[in-house]
DNA sequence: AACAATACCGACCGTATGGTATGTGTCAAT
DNA sequence: ATTGACACATACCATACGGTCGGTATTGTT
């Protein structure tokens, strides 16, 4: 019998299943624990695929970090919450947005950046640089809202809305953290409530939820 | 030369000097990055010594859990924060005191078992379990606190003092992993100034800080 | 002193891992 | 029709890894 080679998965689309395959066993295993044949074996691919897309292992990190950049770039800039007029409102909208993502197995709402910061975080560290792009570049997205709230609601405080931006993602990460430690993420949400009626408090809205 | 065996470190305390090791390097490389070798020479030990003290590589990780719930939980019920005789004012001081730590190189102030729940958190896993002990059995400690301030201060709230104690483990993790991704501990103490911001604010001070 | 238990050493083993070398099929341009 | 670039596949390699094993000091007990 002559060679049947795998082209029932369209062929071209190797690399794509790889970051695919990343970003959820990365995130139920971590970095480290995943080993290049099990990304393999998931995406349906051999090494030889995987060494003609990423040079090295790390290349691939990165590249999975890169690439959860895009994705949720895309979903996050598609979404509904920057409907409202009220810059504030559109604050809130975000956080209930995030909120109401959360749920089912673990690794579908987690963060992959998150997760690959805690492994690698040496300086200098090429995955840790693109996790923090992706993180940064993220929070970096709310601030325009959060100062336009700021001169809406004639805030004037020692807390600036870069920093405000960055609290939300960290309380996000470590949400992600207390889900994953109780496998339950009920956990996660309780903690985004938290953050949600600390943004309301911080503009003046008494705590109603 | 006859054998000259390692007993200038005092004999007795290899399992000490491993669980020492594995406190340090997990945090800086993360649990699956860190070789059994790795600790055995970290620690000034060999591999003998490794496996007479812990049956596998997870059970390090498990015994190193339990080895940082009781460091740490000296640590904690040691320090002056539980002096204030108001209870608001000791959760106050608990923030200030966990801010007032975090400083030097990420793996000296980060949280052993935050990092590692974010590797293995496959339910039923050992590690995890014994991680998810060490965080809410230390976010336990606080709730004492947070519930006679409640009574104190007339509290009736749709948030109970469980839910705010886990909420200030969590903001902490997700501070650490901020702290991690820009290699800058200036980022994880503005998360806690977020936090001890909300506190004040749900107990009715207004945001002085 | 004799003995047993404990603590530790260091060589060794099987396997899994990241990575390489080479070959093969596909497609587009010439 | 030929060529060359690309996208894979297959077989293979060197090493690093977790773990084992037989042995040797040291300590406590009787």
């Amino acid at each position: 019998m002559a060679r049947k080679p795998n082209q029932s998965p369209e062929r071209g689309d190797a690399r794509t299943r790889l970051l695919e395959a990343a970003r959820d066993i990365i995130r139920q295993k971590g970095f480290a624990a995943t080993s290049v044949d099990d990304l393999c074996r998931s995406a349906g691919v051999t090494k030889g695929a995987f060494f003609h897309h990423f040079k090295t292992k790390e290349a691939l990190g990165v590249a999975a970090a890169a690439f959860w950049s895009q994705t949720t770039g895309a979903l996050f800039s598609a979404a509904s919450y920057h409907a409202p007029e009220d810059p504030l409102e559109r604050i809130l909208a975000y956080l209930e947005f995030r909120r109401s993502i959360i749920g089912g197995e673990t690794f579908e709402y987690t963060c992959l950046v998150g997760t690959m910061t805690q492994e690698v975080h040496a300086t200098a560290h090429p995955i840790r640089d693109a996790c923090a792009e992706s993180i940064f570049g993220h929070a970096a997205t709310l601030e325009p809202d959060i100062s336009a709230a700021m001169r809406l609601h004639g805030i004037t405080a020692d807390w600036t809305a870069e920093s405000l931006a960055r609290h939300t993602q960290a309380v996000l990460q470590g949400a992600f953290i207390l889900a994953k430690a109780a496998g339950n993420a009920e956990l996660a949400r309780e903690s985004l409530d938290h953050l949600i009626r600390y943004v309301r408090l911080l503009f003046g809205q008494t705590a109603a939820l």
